[in-house]
DNA sequence: TCGCAAACTTGCTTTTTGCAAGTCTTCATT
DNA sequence: AATGAAGACTTGCAAAAAGCAAGTTTGCGA
């Protein structure tokens, strides 16, 4: 086998998840795409969390290698690459959403928008699907 | 102040929530409890994931600590520790509800019934209460 | 062609995980 | 009352991962 990590493979779909996510800082990541709009290595990297650049690079190529994101030159400048979430990297904006909920609800010192919360609460599909398509007008 | 911990604390959701369970096991043990009906810490250790013993004791006190299980006396026998989900735990079986969904699509060897994910898909709300009843009635 | 932006690497220290073995308390049996 | 074993952890040490500061590489723009 080619592969020999890590990874728990009991057939568990939490366990499957954690392996492949589940760390300090991939869903960070995801989370500056989906929410924040950000595209580059240096916007990654300039967050309040302060990702340790190699720990950046290094999540940067496993979420690639899963098929979570997608890199690609800038057309406009061939200085930077481009990350975008894949359809599979999408799919993760559910659990995301339901993240922040729960957050707005413990965390007093958790900053959401009501209009974005009440969102979330209302219609989350319908949320979800509003910044999918946000995601590909850019 | 008296906890000088390495949270992040940056206002955001998502950093939040990882801070709170986004490492290799926090999620493992929730779901134990909500979806295997797992009490003891015997039940935690002995998953096909194998958690090492000193990590395991670790996140349970971290977890009651953050208030999302509750430790209580089997009165049946005093040599068991009974883990509870406190509302904050069972606040966050739509996170791992959303996983699940996620990892079914997306793991070929993920093992989940159909009539379960059909129930996720379906009615999530119901079927979180529907969890939520079942760990009541223990 | 010079300087600078952007995306990483490298080397090293600190922290966390993982593993194996041991301790402490309570129950159940003789 | 003594013995053994179940259950819930601790402890000590090695291995892996994260964090930090500095350096390298490539392309752009003047």
């Amino acid at each position: 086998m080619a592969t020999p990590d890590k990874k728990r493979d009991t057939g568990c779909p939490i366990a499957f998840a954690l392996d492949t996510f589940g760390d300090r800082w991939s869903l960070m990541i995801i989370r500056d795409i989906a929410l924040r709009g950000s595209r580059t290595y240096g916007e990654f990297r300039d967050t309040p969390e302060k990702i340790a650049t190699n720990v950046l690079a290094d999540r940067l190529r496993e979420l690639e290698a899963d098929g979570i994101i997608q890199k690609t030159r800038d057309p406009e400048n061939q200085r930077k690459n481009i990350y975008a979430l894949t359809e599979k990297g999408c799919d993760l904006i559910p659990v995301v959403l339901e993240m922040v909920r729960w957050s707005a609800k413990y965390d007093r010192n958790t900053k959401v928008g009501d209009k974005f919360l009440n969102k979330i609460k209302r219609d989350r599909d319908g949320f979800e699907m509003e910044i999918r398509s946000r995601l590909k007008d850019r």
